[in-house]
DNA sequence: CTTCATACCGAACACATCGTACGGAAACGG
DNA sequence: CCGTTTCCGTACGATGTGTTCGGTATGAAG
């Protein structure tokens, strides 16, 4: 890989150990202190490193860029493909999305998944034929908002509903107040779109 | 009103200083020690009426609170009838708003207000007819997780949209999927139920 | 294996913030 | 006017932060 096998092995230690502690203490009440007792790395080391918590806790942001690779409309000719599949994901890496998204952690993490979930359904909904307004802005800030919000309620344990249970909910808040603001069927350019209900 | 002057010219005191620090530095860089010595009051005084720097932060939100006489659905014959005068009631209170809701303090509010709010509409769609559910819950989730997205993409500057059109982009992108969660017309209980559009 | 670079350790440091305690001064309500 | 409550100011111990520095050990390269 990169660099030192040392600065490697230290990085992650330093990484898991936050992750573990946030989700035991919650976010605001991890120390730096906390986390080079648990990471057991000498206090100097981890400022070799990091600036400082938020600094870790970023850099932990990179494991979850498959945010970067969501399938597009048009690809599956079915809008909202990315629901189910981050609902899926998520369950996988519950420890660490729990411990970057959950109400426990500053809501950072959370501002800057809106901003890329936002761009991706912006694309989405144009590429489905609805025109670039500042009305279709607010839709997709809606969707966007939606969607997060079963996200938060899931992370923090406000539901116990499967990945498939959220995304038919997403869907059915959703996707007919969706539909209203795409054209009528049977014109648009990009394959067959269609709405999925269940 | 309540109790001695003294006390109510303190709590006054700190409760403003906090704000104007908040839009200033932002909540986590605000100490104790900076609200104090901007409100001119004691260390001793400040412990005296809050725990710490939270407890004044939703000391402010509970007199923002006419979350708690939000006019329910059967009175007003109009579900959602919270959204437009919230939009316009923030408005007037914007400093405040941008203060407790913007991504410069911690989502510590912003929980609170969806807990508030989520009880709010789950209140209203039970009156409308909707039968208590986990499906019914994972819908407020989506219900108030749109409104607070478009509350905290208008206090952030992300739109520059005015009140009525933030209620008019709510309720388009919302009621279509909840119309089809109520009982169709013509049956509920508490009185004639209109799901408004513009 | 030797050499050299560099990452690590550990302790100490100055500094900031927190939350509490207490006696005396001031302001309140009646 | 007087008893009560609140406020002030200061000081305190505890905890956390971010930096510095000399010594050690571990890595990679020849």
């Amino acid at each position: 890989m990169s660099g030192d096998r040392r600065v490697r092995r230290t990085r992650r230690l330093v990484q898991q150990a936050l992750v573990e502690l946030i989700l035991e203490k919650g976010y605001d009440a991890v120390t730096v202190t906390d986390v080079i007792a648990r990471a057991d790395v000498g206090r100097s080391t981890f400022y070799a490193h990091f600036t400082d918590k938020q600094d870790v806790l970023f850099s932990n942001l990179d494991e979850l860029a498959f945010l970067h690779r969501l399938p597009a409309a048009g690809e599956t000719g079915e809008l909202f493909a990315f629901s189910r599949p981050m609902f899926e994901h998520v369950r996988e890496q519950e420890r660490l999305v729990r411990a970057l998204l959950g109400r426990r952690s500053g809501g950072l993490v959370q501002a800057r998944g809106e901003e890329l979930l936002a761009a991706a359904v912006r694309n989405e909904l144009v590429a489905a034929g609805a025109r670039p307004s500042a009305e279709l802005d607010l839709l997709v800030v809606c969707v966007v908002g939606a969607f997060m919000g079963l996200m938060r309620a899931w992370v923090d344990g406000a539901t116990s509903a499967s990945p498939a249970e959220l995304d038919a909910a997403f869907r059915a808040a959703v996707t007919p107040g969706v539909r209203l603001a795409l054209p009528p069927d049977g014109c648009a350019g990009s394959g067959p779109v269609t709405v999925v209900g269940g």
